[in-house]
RNA sequence: GGCCCGGUGGUCAAGCGGUUAAGACACCGCCCUUUCACGGCGGUAACACGGGUUCGAUUCCCGUCCGGGUCACCA
């Protein structure tokens, strides 16, 4: 009987400071690839690039995972049987199994200047390396290495035949060994190159699964090469379509920063919710069985499955990102929903007292983004400058002619209210139309309209008297009152 | 340009040789209604093209076209 493996995904960014999408949502799927198999995921910091490190960068990706819910089992902040988890700390890992490569023939070092191998890429049409120091004698390496030049490790790569891998989401890839390079594996600066440190810590950390953008396909032969050269297991590839952006032309590229907020952290700061936003990627390139659209964290991890990836890239789409915002948003409590939306209350109303368990009633079915609450909401702090004319609307039969009797008549009924509260005034005003045997509407229009200032408001008349307060709402009425009668 | 991958409505996508070619978003219309929204109902809209294979191709093969990716001492 074969011992099945535990699967093992890793997500190994490098802290550039920015978590792209495109980037959360690998991280999102190699976390369910595993914990849909009861795996283990684990977090590597791939910083072996020196000139690009910047401050605090980690730290934007542990808060990224946290409150996208991406959990992972081992990681730098979490330790684990296979750590240190940064590469740099890994750092002198690397040389000794680009030495051994180098011992057993499939690898030698490159003395070759940078001058040279740019005046290289200039000259020759096949830009690339030409593999000036594959073949040095020992006595011009002994020279090199007594003269102190600088050297970079090369990969020998075959020179002819072709080199076939199997993608769990694209299937059998042959590509012409022609077609590569002898890639650098240590780089003068003694840091291995990102393909190296790759695979030596893939294979180190015990990853089966190798996830990653569908950018790395072509060269995807390089690393097998490598695991090849070393006798290695080779882990099961799952390369990922790719997140495309729509540009100003119409055409589409790979997403980046270009196609507007692309960062997590923005589209955060833009109003959408963490949930809804690995919802929405999680869908980006998955379909389940069943075609189910809302998922908690929970039934991803329960639902995902391989084969349900797609091959074809996806366009990323804000309308359909909003939607699921909007459907988060709706599915609240009204008290977590308030709980959200505060900050953006205070921004209108300060420390001003308001009845805000009245608020979800109006608005929750209304947002889509509680970034769009401010706008909703202004007209309760102050009433806006409006113009008559709106007290016209055909639908309602409300005009010039019946609005000025119609909202004093409402006036006089809802001044003389004992009670002031969204049952009184409704009674009050729904059986004034009654009496009056006019449609609700010709009532509630000039009512509303005069307490709000515009025609498009969030809640009807009677919210909107109610959580004005008696002497706020009937001053409104008063000044609707004498712009009618002008 | 070489190599690799992809190509079902505007977008995300089911489909896996025989279907009236699902569903969702967006859009349009109707209903509900105290404006808008929510909700309900309905509608417009797709297999890139040309050859094969087959009794039969959206499904399989080839070519064309289109799109994307990749060709660093970056990750």
């Amino acid at each position: 009987m074969s011992v099945i493996k535990k699967v093992r995904t890793r997500y190994a960014p490098s802290p550039t400071g920015f978590m792209h999408v495109g980037n959360l949502r690998t991280a999102l799927y190699e976390y369910l690839i595993a914990k849909s198999q009861g795996g283990t995921f684990v977090l590597r910091i791939e910083d072996t690039d020196r000139e690009r490190y910047v401050e605090g960068a980690v730290e934007v990706i542990y808060n990224t995972l946290k409150l996208a819910g991406i959990e992972h089992d081992e990681g730098p902040d979490k330790g684990g049987d296979y750590g240190p988890y940064v590469q740099s700390e890994r750092k002198d890992m690397y040389l000794p199994y680009a030495e051994q490569l180098i011992k057993d023939g499939k690898a030698y070092r490159c003395f070759c200047s940078k001058e040279r191998l740019e005046k290289l890429a200039e000259d020759s049409e096949f830009g690339g390396y030409d593999r000036h120091c594959r073949d040095l004698s020992d006595e011009e390496i002994d020279a090199q290495l007594k003269a102190g030049t600088p050297y970079v490790i090369r990969q020998k790569m075959p020179i002819d035949g072709e080199t076939t891998f199997t993608d769990a989401v694209f299937g059998e890839i042959t590509v012409d060994n022609s077609e590569l390079q002898d890639q650098i594996l240590i780089k003068t600066d003694g840091y291995p190159t990102y393909n190296f440190a790759n695979v030596i810590d893939d294979h180190t950390m015990g990853i089966t699964h190798v996830v990653r953008g569908s950018e790395y396909l072509s060269s995807t032969p390089k690393y097998n090469l490598l695991y090849e050269a070393f006798g290695w297991e080779i882990p099961t590839y799952v390369h990922l379509p790719l997140i495309m952006g729509k540009n100003e032309d119409g055409s589409v590229s790979k997403l980046s920063k270009r196609h507007g907020s692309t960062g997590f952290e923005d589209l955060v700061k833009e109003g959408y919710l963490p949930e809804a936003i690995i919802n929405y990627i999680a869908l980006l390139g998955w379909c389940p069985k069943d075609n189910q659209e809302i998922f908690t964290m929970k039934e991803l991890e329960e639902n995902f499955f391989i084969e349900g990836i797609s091959k074809s890239p996806a366009v990323f789409d804000y309308d359909k990102l909003l939607w699921f915002n909007a459907e988060y948003i709706k599915a609240m409590s009204e008290e977590e929903f308030n709980a959200r939306a505060m900050p953006y209350y205070k921004e209108v109303f300060g420390d001003t007292a308001m009845p805000y368990e009245k608020f979800p009633a109006i608005l929750q079915k209304r947002t889509e983004k509680f970034t769009d609450i401010p706008d909703k909401i202004r007209f309760f702090a102050e009433l806006p400058e409006y113009d008559k004319e709106l007290f016209i609307n055909k639908k309602s039969k409300s005009n010039l002619d019946n609005a000025p009797e119609n909202l004093k008549e409402a006036y006089d009924r809802l001044k003389a209210l004992p009670q002031w509260d969204n049952e009184s005034i409704h009674d009050c005003l729904i059986n004034m139309a009654q009496e009056k045997e006019l449609k609700n509407g010709t009532v509630m229009w000039p009512v509303r309209i005069a307490a709000a200032g515009q025609t498009v408001t969030a809640g009807g008349a009677i919210e909107i008297l109610d959580i004005l307060g008696r002497e706020e709402a009937l001053r409104r009425l008063e000044i609707g009152l004498e712009k009618l009668s002008i």
